[in-house]
DNA sequence: AAGTAGTATGTTATAAAGTAACAGAAAGTT
DNA sequence: AACTTTCTGTTACTTTATAACATACTACTT
């Protein structure tokens, strides 16, 4: 699982095949059950490192027989809760968590030109986050990060483009 | 236009005044209009210290008369490129700028138990995400944070109950 | 003042995202 | 096998948001 932005997308099964080993694994640890369903869902949702909307992923199983919503949210309840998957709030659109398994809060960049999105992890962030709540008296349980941009390679063709 | 943890609420007219009396310089200043209609909608938002949804903006609309959806949505779209109002991503809903006409990121604050919400402004938290986000070659655009928890009134009521 | 361009609002219909409720199937337990 | 729990299918619906077009209002030009 190599970090998004340098994923050279020919060689993105390993992505892939990383991400349902770790989740294999973590359903193993923690008893919960990884049903032909939820693989699926999970392995649609890693076809990229871009965030897939709920329909996206209803489309493509209608495509291999009858599907409905309930299906989908269902799923990705399952996937959402057991940390495998995260939702970006700002897009209404879910991704796969590159560390599943491991407490972190989920913070993301996203590139506002070709969507490619990346988990950032920064303890720094999180600290700031936490004190500057602190400093209010507010006590913290969960810090949303969404922050959109430019990812290096749209950057680059960008300049280009002069 | 007190802090919303610190607000007596009885004496919340002046957060509405001084939003009101903020958004007529602002528009007077950039030369936007702030209609009745938009001035109504603002007011609404200020009503409280929490988010508004859209849908509870159009049936406060629907007793004094008609009205649907693409009203209040464009009414909304107006606040929102104007800089008067937030939206809130994580809940769909919108609330009233505290700092409107001055550059900033619009962080927030959001308790999950009375659902007040207050704007935090820390230089330091912009900085440490733009740093991260930096670290990876990203150019950041859109910072959106929205950090969930109690807020110091609800902290203590939940410590009172023990 | 009348004409006109631009902006704002009304109206109808529809799209997109998400959930409730119940039925049936599959998997685990005794 | 009988029972319990968990998962999936299905139908219907709620909530959030937008497209498209009609009308009304404003501000400026002549
Ligand atoms: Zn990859
Ligand atoms: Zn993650
Ligand atoms: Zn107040
Ligand atoms: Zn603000």
């Amino acid at each position: 699982m190599s970090q998004p932005f340098s994923c050279s997308h020919d060689q993105h099964d390993h992505c892939v095949d990383a991400a349902l080993t770790a989740a294999e694994r973590l359903c193993r640890e923690q008893r919960l059950r990884l049903t032909p369903l939820r693989r699926k869902i999970l392995t649609l949702i890693w076809q990229s490192h871009r965030p897939v909307g709920a329909y996206d992923l209803l489309e493509i199983l209608q495509k291999e027989g009858r599907a409905a919503p309930p299906t989908v949210y269902r799923t990705l309840d399952f996937l959402l809760e057991s940390g495998l998957v995260h939702r970006l709030a700002t897009r209404n659109a879910y991704f796969g968590c590159t560390r599943p398994g491991q407490d972190h809060a989920g913070h993301v960049l996203i590139c506002e030109s070709c969507h490619v999105l990346a988990e950032i992890d920064s303890a720094d962030v999180v600290r700031q986050i936490d004190a500057s709540a602190d400093a209010f008296g507010f006590e913290v349980r969960r810090q949303t990060v969404e922050v959109s941009g430019l990812c290096p390679r749209c950057r680059q063709e960008a300049d280009h483009a002069c």
